[in-house]
Parts: structure tokens; sequence; C-alpha cells
DNA sequence: ATGACTGCAAACTCTTTGCACAACA
DNA sequence: TGTTGTGCAAAGAGTTTGCAGTCAT
């Protein structure tokens, strides 16, 4: 069942987030909020300020970082950080981990939701206080093992 | 060219990977592998360099990146990113995840050797094949947790 | 009105590349 | 001796900072 995303819904949630720490609400945050909604995915800032540009020409990359670092604290979204290129930003903030194809790049999300948290408890017990985890899988896609001559097994 | 007198079971390992592929055996190489067999921590590339200029001095960071990304592809390390920041050259190549505390940015290791992966295998059935995971556990360490006012419970 | 926010330019960090010389095999 | 590997310098990618002007409140 998939709902359409009501727009003035997703803007009530960034104002009130905003008002409460009192802090301004811009055009530019507006729309990269809504940018990142719309688009349930991993972008780079590069690609964010490209998406923004459509609706608001004229905003510049480090307004697009400031606002992503903004957001990070409002819990709006999450940085991965996948092999030392550029910094991904995340607008879904439930657990899930990325699936990295190291044939193509691609990435997928991987719904993980209660598998290695349990067991993690117990391997820090004492010495740390988990938050959240950030796990990327490296492999290959069903493409890229096909070229490699691997037929992945069917999905029950 | 005069090496340091150390324990020569760790160079043969390098040796006969680099014979093997037909690829030369250099100080640089050796230094390199001994210092991350020696320290086996978290090293960024400066941090390399630094300690395979005690022995060799002159060595430059273009070289480290060299050898490091040549030992990756001879499984002898792992590149490791969090955060952004620099990569990390881990020569723990065993299953282990990393344990970063938002506190003070301290990197601990965390044995989850066989936690993870089989229920992994479950959620990318049938169009992924998972070749190797990382995860990055964030949270607080015991004494940042402290700071917080927060008492770990002691591990059993 | 006033202070937070933005855009611009430039700096900064980390990593990679090009090229001439050195040195392993 | 013939390449591979190295050092140097410089470029490149991505992100951050300083500052003057703008705009939300």
């Amino acid at each position: 069942m998939i709902l359409p995303m009501v727009d003035t819904s997703t803007d009530e949630v960034l104002v009130s987030k905003l008002r409460e720490r009192g802090q301004r609400v811009t055009p530019q945050r507006l729309v990269i909020h809504r940018v990142l909604s719309a688009r349930d995915q991993h972008l780079t800032a590069e690609q964010v300020l490209e998406a923004v540009s459509d609706s608001l020409p004229g905003t510049s990359l480090p307004t697009v970082y400031a606002t992503l670092e903004l957001f990070e604290q409002l819990d709006l979204l999450r940085r991965v950080s996948v092999g030392g290129g550029a910094l991904l930003f995340d607008s879904r903030v439930t657990p899930h981990a990325h699936a990295i194809c190291s044939g193509c790049g691609a990435l997928s999300d991987v719904d993980l939701s209660e598998i290695s948290i349990p067991a993690l408890g117990d391997a820090v017990k004492g010495w740390f206080r988990p938050d959240r985890t950030e796990l990327v899988i490296w492999g290959k896609c069903a493409d890229c093992a096909l070229e490699d001559g691997e037929q992945l097994q069917a999905s029950r």
C-alpha cells in the first residue's frame, strides 16, 4: 500500500523542529527538505544541490552542506560514508543496512531491523553503549555476479 | 639498503605473496608491512608514513598510499571508512566490527564473528552475493557515558 | 531592527596522478 | 638491463571557513 506524501505535512515536520530550536524557516531549508522527502534515496551533496536548483536557482553548495548538517542534528537524515568517496545523505532514518556492488557500484537498502542488534549488546556489554549501527555489505549484485559466471539462487 | 633487524616470519608472508604475483620486494613494502604487523591498529596513511619514516626516512605519502592499496589486494589489510574523515587501514583482516565513541572519537574493535552474517544471507537472497561486511557501531564508551551521568552495566 | 542565514570565494584536507630517476630481478 | 617502483610536485575531489550582504522574525 503506497500512500501519496502530502507536501504540507512534510513541511510542518521541519518547521516545528526548527521553531523548537529557535531557528529560521528559509526557502533553502524547505526545498532541501522536500527534495530529501520526495526522493527517498542516498544523495550526495552535489545531487541535492542539482535537485534543489530546479525550484530554487542560485542555491550554493555551502548552504546545502550546512543544511544537511542541521538536518542530521534534527534527526531528519543520516550521513553514510562508503569507500572514501563522497558522503551520502540518507533521508531514511529507520534502521537498515546498505549493500554495495563492487562490480557496478550500485547501492541498495537492506532490511535488517532486529538482526545484528541483540548480539551486539552482549559484545560491548560493560564498556560501550551503542546508539546506532551502520552496516555496509560489500559484494556483487545479481547482474554482476552473472558476469562472474555465477547464478544467484532465487529467493524463496 | 640496511633494514632494522626483526622477526623475519612476518616478512616471509609478504615476500611470498609478492613473488606469487611477480611483484618486487622493496624496502618500503617491507617496512610498511612491519609497521602494520607490529602495531595491530587502525592507522591513517599519515600515521603509517610517520612510523615508516623512523626506519626509512624519505619515504613519500604517494608510496604509502600505493603500498596500502597493494596490500589490500593481497588481503593483508582492509580499508575502514568512518565518518567522512581520513581512511583507516586495518591490518586485522579477520571479521570484526568497529565501535566509535561519539564523545571522544575512540575507535575499538568488537568481536562479532558469526553474528550478523547468517541473517544477512536471507535478507539479500536472490539479488545480492555478500562478500564481506563492514559494521560500525556509534555510541559512547564507558568514560563518556559516565560524563552523561550514565553508569554502564558491568560485563558478566 | 537585528541577528541568523546565504552566497561567493578561497582555503583546507585527503588522495591520486604524471613524470623523471632509482633500484629490484 | 629492463621494467617496476619511488619521490617530487602538482592536480583533483570533496568539504569547510570567512566575510559581506540579505532576509526571516
